[in-house]
DNA sequence: GGACACAAACTTTTT
DNA sequence: GTTTGTGTCC
């Protein structure tokens, strides 16, 4: 059965007792190393499935590693729990909650419902909520979650002014979360750590049970997993953590990359095993892959190899500004696709940050490339899936109060702020749930007439909802919602697209609950809100057939593809710009571009952009300190030869020269440069200003020469006020001292230089070269025209 | 109470 | 460039 296996795969298969540590690398065979072992567990030394856990980071990783067991030993794999952390600790509570006070019928709050329920937390201990946002606030208490510190702990814990707050909310919003029978996020597990280390009875059955316990992602781990699986592998100490400390990229989330490092340190007779062969990519995307995170301190010193040959060099592109970046991504593809035989199902487009798919999008469709942008704003979303979740969450638990509040005017049913402040005073002083409120609201109080009928009506519309519910189908339900709340006519009565889209998606969601009926086991409400909590769109995405992936880098973990794009390679966007300060971060940026690279089996597109518009504003940008890492054997260095080159903004121009020069591979492109450059400079003659000399490069001796106006006027008092309110600085006339080669601002194109000085008219002008937006002529006393430094 | 318009504030990465 | 909050009007 393992004849399939190299050397090192198949001793992390038959190594089964005892603490084990595989370091896999990226493309080493992981999954195949993991699932032939959990095959030879049942098949060879006759381990009943039930005896085994595997925990794994996403659903998808645990479907996947299920379906390929299934491959291996049939049906016998279904009896193997399998799921990752959140699935499994939810599962663990619904049965044994009660013994810690969790009424089994919990519902769990997504980050939303959390935001809103420390909001009302906040409000109640009267804090200033300017200061102390919500989502700062909701970070913190996370991250003490992850720490298994309790409100207690925290306080005790806290390190200045803004954790004597946090303190202070946790314990109020965890009181909240009792309240509304709500569970967080991060609670699945930190209840679940409670529950195992309170109820030695608990913990002894599933010591029982659970024998072999398998973790994959163990670099992504945090301190309250870490109990977790040491809590359960206690007993037969039968515990193989799977990981590769060089793709730890959630750090952010409380990830702890030392856990890894130090698991040899914390299981005596510790096996270690290192997988290192990679079967996935090129020689020379290993060695640029290798050249990135050797930079990197703290790590197991591993190297991958391949015999898969050394393939064509990578390619890193210099594109003009973002637009053209994702014109070049869309452009390379469509030729491929067109030439070389490959499909759309090939390519990846990777990046930093959500936001920077919208260009990529866009030139796709330009282009009539079929994409699939993966995660991101998902399905699940969507303000109308959240909406009917809402319904359902309280359908399945009438305490859920920010359920209540999310979906009780919604349709509108003329149950607006003042009636919803009304209802939480009442169900505070007679001590009941807000929906309590609601039908107590209805008998006798001061609301009037008609919002009184209104409260009644969605009072008893859910009530009836609720007692139904116990004799319908899940899908029954959903449509039941719909229908009975009006909330699909609402949206056909407006008669908006957007809101017939609404619709359909709605309509989607009905699908997912007959789909669910008929894959789960035990089809239930509950079961189904579990999924829709727990659930995240990448892993629904599985039919990505024909398109090109868009998607984060985070989001590409553990995924390949045979041509991979990464695109904005430059510093602020990746590096990302909060990490920048931080050493740590910095390293865990470094791997986040080792994730990225090691995505690919055949080819890697880098690219940056000299110019980039950050919300709203453009900026000129500096290739990622990343790239200068990469060996310049292995790389080719591209741009847009028609683009007109712009001096840089940054840094003097010898060093840009130098630094293309390294990227380009070791070749002289300063001709290039120059030559492009000129022709920028007489293209900008031609269309602006035909009397105008050629521009003059931004050497560092070139000094600007003020103004007949700079001279009237000194600049420099004016130039202050112009930076701290531009637009009412129109009629004051802030003659600059503006001569060529001077760096200039400009809110609305950004960075530039002055390429000439028109004086002539009745107000002096200046022509600016903008990194981003190009040539453009503008008065030199232009109130949003200011001088760089 | 609700719809609309405008200003301001801000964006990593996610189970 | 987008979302979120605030203010005005009906």
């Amino acid at each position: 059965m393992l004849d399939d296996l190299n050397d090192r795969q198949r001793e992390a298969a038959e190594t089964i007792d005892g603490p084990v540590l595989i370091f896999a690398g990226a493309g080493s065979g992981k999954t195949r190393a993991l699932t032939y072992r959990i095959a030879h567990m049942v098949r060879e030394k006759g381990i009943a499935p039930e005896h085994i856990l595997a925990v794994t980071f996403t659903n998808k990783a645990a479907n996947e590693m299920k379906e390929r067991i299934t491959r291996l030993i049939g049906d016998d794999a279904r009896r193997l729990w399998a799921g990752t952390f959140h699935s499994i600790c939810s599962r663990l509570l619904r049965r044994y909650g009660e013994e810690i006070g969790i009424a089994p019928n919990f519902v769990i709050y997504d980050e939303a419902d959390q935001t809103a329920l420390i909001k009302q937390a906040v409000s109640i201990a009267d804090i200033d909520s300017q200061a102390y946002t919500p989502t700062r606030i909701r970070w913190a208490i996370s991250s003490g979650k992850n720490e298994l510190l309790d409100p207690q702990d925290y306080a005790r814990a806290r390190k200045g002014p803004f954790d004597e707050i946090v303190a202070r909310v946790y314990s109020r919003y965890q009181q909240a979360l009792r309240e509304n029978n709500a569970l967080d996020f991060d609670d699945l597990l930190v209840k679940a750590v409670e529950l195992l280390r309170s109820r030695p009875k608990v913990l002894a059955a599933l010591q029982e049970r659970l024998r072999y316990v398998l973790v994959d992602e163990y670099q992504d781990i945090n301190y309250a997993q870490y109990e977790l699986v040491k809590l359960l592998s206690a007993r037969e100490r039968n515990i193989c953590v799977v990981g590769d400390d060089d793709q730890s990229i959630y750090g952010w989330r409380g990830a702890n990359v030392g856990l890894i490092l130090s698991f040899q340190a914390d299981n005596p007779n510790t096996r270690v095993i290192k997988l290192e062969q990679n079967y996935r990519s090129t020689q020379k995307i290993l060695d640029c892959a290798h050249a990135v995170i050797r930079v990197n301190e703290d790590r197991a010193e591993k190297r991958l190899w391949t015999e898969n040959g050394a393939g064509d060099n990578l390619v890193v592109y210099e594109a003009v500004n973002e637009e053209e970046e994702a014109a070049y991504v869309a452009g390379v593809v469509a030729r491929q696709v067109r030439n070389s035989g490959t499909r759309y199902a090939d390519y990846a487009v990777l990046y930093r940050a959500n936001a920077m798919s919208r260009n990529l999008e866009s030139a796709m469709r330009e282009k009539g490339i079929p994409y699939e942008v993966v995660g991101g704003m998902s399905f699940y979303d969507r303000g109308e899936i959240k909406d009917l979740a809402a319904y359902l969450k309280l359908i399945y638990n009438l305490d859920d109060s920010i359920s209540l509040r999310r979906i009780i005017n919604k349709p509108a049913r003329n149950i607006g702020e003042g009636t919803v402040s009304r209802l939480t005073q009442l169900a505070h002083s007679e001590g009941v749930t807000l929906f309590e409120a609601c039908r107590l609201a209805g008998e006798e109080s001061d609301l009037r007439k008609a919002q009184k009928e209104a409260v009644l009506h969605f009072y008893s519309m859910i009530r009836r909802l609720h007692e139904d519910a116990a004799a319908m189908s899940v899908s029954g339900i959903v449509k039941a919602v719909l229908e009975r709340s009006g909330y699909t006519d609402a949206l056909q009565a407006s008669g908006k697209a957007d809101d017939a889209d609404r619709v359909d998606t709605l309509g989607e969601l009905v699908t997912d609950a007959v789909k669910y009926e008929q894959s789960a086991d035990e089809p239930s409400l509950g079961g189904f809100l579990e999924r829709l909590a727990l659930l995240s769109d990448l892993d629904k995405a599985e039919d990505l057939g024909s398109s090109v992936s868009l998607m984060t880098v985070h989001a590409s973990k553990g995924l390949e593809f045979p041509i991979v794009f990464i695109v904005g390679m430059e510093e602020g966007i990746f590096p990302h710009e909060r990490s920048m300060g931080d050493q740590f971060e910095l390293a865990e940026e470094r791997r986040l571009f080792y994730v990225a690279l090691t995505r690919a089996q055949r080819m890697v597109y880098m690219s940056h952009a000299r110019g980039r518009t950050i919300y709203g504003s453009p900026h000129g940008m500096i290739p990622s300190r990343f790239l200068k890492d990469l060996p310049p054997e292995s790389i080719d260095c591209k741009f847009d030869a028609d683009s007109p080159l712009m001096p840089r903004m940054f840094g003097d121009e010898e060093a840009a020269v130098r630094e293309r020069t390294v990227l380009a591979g070791g070749i002289d492109i300063t001709d290039v440069l120059r030559r492009a450059r000129e022709n920028s400079a007489a293209a900008a003659a031609q269309r602006q200003e035909p009397q105008t000399p050629p521009a003059q490069p931004s050497g560092g001796e070139t000094v600007p020469e003020p103004t007949e106006a700079g001279k009237r006027k000194p600049a420099g008092a004016t130039r202050k006020k112009a930076a701290r309110s531009p637009a009412k600085q129109k009629k004051a006339a802030s003659v600059q001292p503006l001569g060529t080669g001077t760096k200039v601002v400009h809110e609305d194109f950004g960075e530039g230089i002055v390429v000439s000085v028109d004086e002539k008219g009745d107000e002096p002008a200046v022509t600016v070269a903008f990194v981003a937006k190009g040539i453009k002529k503008i008065l030199a006393n232009h109130p949003k025209l200011k001088v760089r430094r």
